[in-house]
DNA sequence: TGAGAAAAAGCACGACCGTTCGATTTATTT
DNA sequence: AAATAAATCGAACGGTCGTGCTTTTTCTCA
């Protein structure tokens, strides 16, 4: 008997579910372009056929990944930021949840995020089509956070919010490369600086001086582990966000 | 009768190059992994076989457009900037012929670094081991760079190299990201903005106001026409680089 | 429990992949 | 011009891919 609220229960989304999780972690792994239905069948021990009738074809499949890795960092990232009040310690929030995922999830494991925007940045389709939403989805959010930090006087009134979160960006872009390609351990600490030099160079006076010392990490428990942890009060606010990046499903 | 310089000139190495061409067009486009032996023959009016027996294995074909486009990068960007005086005027000449690069070549044609960099930051092997190397060189130039700087007193004495390297290195990412997939046309001029606003954190004192003004590209010539204008002189140097990137073929 | 729906399997197809090998056509040299 | 070497072709092999069918198994619910 399915309960009343979510989807049903039944065999099939159930075994949909465990497709979806085999197909992310080998499309972190080998990128959406390397997701491969035998791969997952193999994974699954089943059959090709028995997959594949799961979705209409691999450029749903591949959707659905992206679909699924944006909730899932929305739930890591966002989600437990927005319990931190607006401004400064949200935006800081919002770093340092995005610092532990890519240090406990994305560098051992690969981000979509990053190898599916290089596959695709290229491609004409549905499937860049949503790495192009979801992407500018985090970056609304990161813009939006960055806002509230100036109304609330955190950051520089003339703060260009576009250029900040460049800036922050490029910081998160080159720890997955250091750390990713160059397996360099310093990536992550260095990330730590760059943001801290990023928004001291936009907050408002340069007195700002971050309590949080350098090099200890804020979070080394388990990820997932962190999503239950988040106030399921204020949820309107980021099942909205997650409503954007899937609606035009 | 081929000269006394240079490989010789046979018909068989002739083609090689024109493969190592085309290879470049397409792992540009479709990446390293996207780069198929057919795909090259019938771009070129060869057969499979035609193509293939220039190389022994696809894997050496890859390794051989890694260091060919790596070759490029370093006659467009390294070379000239060579020909300015050490400390920040070099630094500031590798920045801008390494953002026009971006702009004008691997924006619009993809970027081999960048794209390499993601699709094999995971896969063990000769491909990736040369993906290392050439990422590896590159910053460590940036490094030299940074390093020359401080002893020509334009960076303060406590600069982290590292540091400075990683800011630059996400800056250009960034300006990838964001150029690329988003397509936004702002990324460029925020790139600059990215890179005067962090040399200028390091520079000594802060006074340093760079003469250059905003938005003005600074070389909206052809990129490969730049290479005929660096100074034959001083050539020494570049090529110790790029032997030091394809040394271990 | 049995009828009907849903899920999974099995199989085959056509396309493309890298690679091998022998034949054939071109370059180069004597 | 003949002889030798280099370059290119053509056909084929084994493999993997996404996808369409039909059949069989499994679940679901009256």
């Amino acid at each position: 008997m399915p309960t009343a609220l979510s989807a049903k229960l039944t065999k099939g989304t159930q075994t949909r579910e465990r497709i979806l999780d085999a197909a992310q972690a080998i499309a972190c792994r080998e990128g959406l372009e390397g997701l491969t239905i035998g791969g997952i069948a193999e994974r699954l021990d089943m059959s090709k056929s028995g997959v594949f009738a799961h979705f209409g074809s691999r450029e749903e499949l591949q959707i659905a990944v992206i679909d699924d890795y944006a909730r899932r960092f929305i739930e890591a990232v966002l989600v437990p930021a927005i319990a931190q009040p607006r401004g400064l310690p949200r935006l800081t929030a919002m770093f340092d949840h995005w610092l532990d995922r890519i240090v406990f999830v994305e560098i051992p494991n690969g981000c979509v995020f990053v190898s599916g925007a290089v596959e695709f940045d290229d491609k004409e389709g549905p499937v860049r089509d949503r790495m192009v939403a979801v992407a500018r989805a985090w970056q609304g959010e990161l813009h939006t956070a960055v806002q509230q930090g100036i109304a609330a006087g955190h950051l520089r009134g003339d703060t260009d919010c576009g250029q900040l979160v460049f800036d922050l960006y490029g910081v998160m872009l080159s720890l997955h490369h250091d750390a990713r390609l160059l397996r360099d351990a310093r990536a992550a600490e260095r990330a730590r600086i760059g943001f801290e030099r990023t928004i001291g160079f936009y907050a408002r006076g340069s007195t700002l001086a971050r309590a949080r010392p350098r090099g200890t990490p804020t979070k080394p428990q388990h990820v997932p582990a962190a999503r239950a942890a988040a106030t399921p009060a204020r949820r309107s606010r980021a099942s909205a966000v997650t409503a954007a990046t899937s609606a035009t499903a």
